[in-house]
DNA sequence: AATGAATGAGGGTTCATTCAT
DNA sequence: CATGAATGAACCCTCATTCAT
């Protein structure tokens, strides 16, 4: 029975851990969105977050590996959520590919907020090699699907003269720049219009498959 | 001829300074791009440029100003750059825009370095009106061109059912995503391949005017 | 019982905080009568209140803040003592006069370092409005009490042809040129000396009711 | 003659560089008058002369130089403007010290500019010894001749009780003390109304040899 | 677990001084 | 003689980190 006491209050106190850090990676995900990755501090964050100075340190050792967390949240939720989408999606290549396009303009990944974070880091990914690796794990498994979902439907649609990475890096690179459009842009670039010239994107690529976007997208 | 001379020595006088300047400039870019944005202060920009730490604020009185004015020379370079372009492309709109696109995979606007100064400042952008507006004054009257040439190639070839604004801002969000794919993962996305995505790009849009992109982007 | 500990423990926080602005503007006044306004740096008031360089900003936010309030500090103190001994003087004006003069020649207020901070912003607050506001503030209410003093005592000792306007601007002028010679040349003028000059300077403006200062002002 | 050329050149040369150096403590003493000692900058200097950077220290070797000949050429000028005055004010010791008050609050002695620099120097004199002595120099002797003249007087009048020490350094601290009140109150304090004081206190001391100021001092 | 006072390294900036012109 | 671009030490201030409570 002490047992399982100490167990509950172990869980307890884990739970509770896991909250702050939750919270203190919800407040640097927002800081970054309001004050740019430059002016998050560990103050601001603090602040951000209600908690005094010292939490940070105490939960995260040290700024750095808060960030690194921040980012890893972000790209693990991502992660999770295409994954489920192709959970969803049944076998179909053409509706799993669809199905991915839909993911990268819902409205929890298009938050502005978390736009700005995957921005804020890929810019400085050059610079440090930590970032880049992170963000090279997430692409790794997504761009080697995405090639072979274009790949599967190019065979399938007999669409010559397309090279399924081409579609793929293509696919993905037009999503990154909408994304970037709608962070840098609001006013001219909306969820809508996104998935929109995206669905567009795929009727082109393979018109066979995909419905022209501007009467089926919505 | 003492005259000339003293014309001579006032005029290199200004001459160095405004070499000084640019000096800094690219310091400040190759320190963005090597070292990310949080990490360009004051030190590294003169180290990098051989001068010493004084300099920045003698020539730009503040780091912020620098900043700006290297953002300035980006943006304006790339203005320049595609302004001649248009130049030499002749009337066609069909010829303009395809060297529009030709112009955004130039070596010169896809180095890595500028793509970084690029980039930190979109991201920062939000947080930062001061960037924000430096990047809208690009983006008006480029955007305004790119839908005027997009609905001027619409009504010559008789595309019905495209948007001339909603292919522009495709176009546009489709080269920045490559840009940032060189940027971030330089050993998937090369200028060519980038290239051949964009020209593929238009003739998808417009079959009847760019031909297929795989045989005829070189 | 736990309620009170903790408004202790909390008590003492907030003491410990006041002693640390106290201890922080004791070390200014010493570094400005030490290496006078234009040397006192915050790294030397730190050094010299035995604490770390970042301290000053933490509890005054700057450095600018920190000799407003040192210099508040000692007008406050000043205003207190001529208080205090107002109150203990009684409802006579001629005692009341007296006092005061005796008040600006007491230790306390002659007391170098503190002299040192009156004509370092006395010397300074031509050009620095706020020093010559908090210095104006100060004044304001003295010299009018001092002028009603010195009406009051004419008018009992009907001396005609004084001033008492005049009265009260040289007995306060003659003190601040007093201290200024207790600072500048502290071998000619002292204390005792000083005190003499400035009862003297009663009984030659009031024969009738001050006694000759050469027997009388001890 | 060619001796004699040169020896015109050589005076030009001279001239000009007095000139300049004359041009550039007058700036001197308007920037401490305007900025405050502490702002007082090389800069700001050679702006207000309307020269270069550069030629403070062409011509005084460093700043600290420039600020000692200017605390001498203020001192120079107010003894030479006392002794011009004791030359002409004949050989009565009660004339001669009636002079030295009125040279006191002469226009160009009671000069707001000058006054600021006076105590500019006195305020930060303990705390450097070169300005201490400079400053000490001056009252030396002039503070023996107060006295000498004070004994005088007193011996003359058989003014019983007052002792000639007391009496000089009195009028010395009031005059400082007057000239503080017209630099930092100038609304309260003027020439007039110091002389006015200044002179009460003469018929104060010695009212047998000083008419009652009231009447007399215009 | 949580706080916030304290630290000190390092940031941007100023400015006296030097030196090529 | 005069200039003003360049330097670098030292300034004020910020902020990640530590630690006593």
């Amino acid at each position: 029975m002490s047992n399982q006491t100490s167990r509950v209050a172990s869980k307890r106190r884990t739970e509770s851990k896991e909250k702050r850090q939750s919270q203190l990676i919800q407040a640097t995900i927002r800081s970054i969105a309001n004050h740019g990755l430059s002016d998050t501090t560990i103050t601001v964050v603090a602040n951000e977050a209600g908690l005094s100075q010292g939490i940070v340190n105490l939960h995260f050792q040290s700024k750095e590996k808060l960030l690194l967390e921040t980012l890893g949240y972000v790209v693990d939720e991502y992660k999770a959520r295409w994954e489920s989408a192709l959970c969803k999606a049944g076998d179909s290549s053409v509706e799993r590919l669809a199905a991915l396009v839909k993911v990268d303009f819902h409205p929890s990944v298009c938050d502005r907020n978390k736009l700005s974070v995957w921005f804020a880091f890929w810019s400085e990914s050059r610079a440090r090699p930590t970032y880049r690796k992170l963000c090279a794990e997430r692409d790794r498994e997504y761009d080697a699907m995405m090639i072979k979902l274009c790949a599967d439907i190019i065979q399938q649609g007999a669409y010559k003269g397309i090279d399924s990475e081409m579609a793929a890096l293509g696919l993905a690179s037009l999503t990154e720049g909408l994304w970037l459009e709608m962070l840098v842009k609001p006013r001219n670039m909306n969820r809508e219009k996104a998935l929109g010239v995206g669905m567009a994107y795929l009727h082109h690529l393979f018109p066979g498959h995909y419905p022209n976007a501007k009467h089926g997208s919505r």
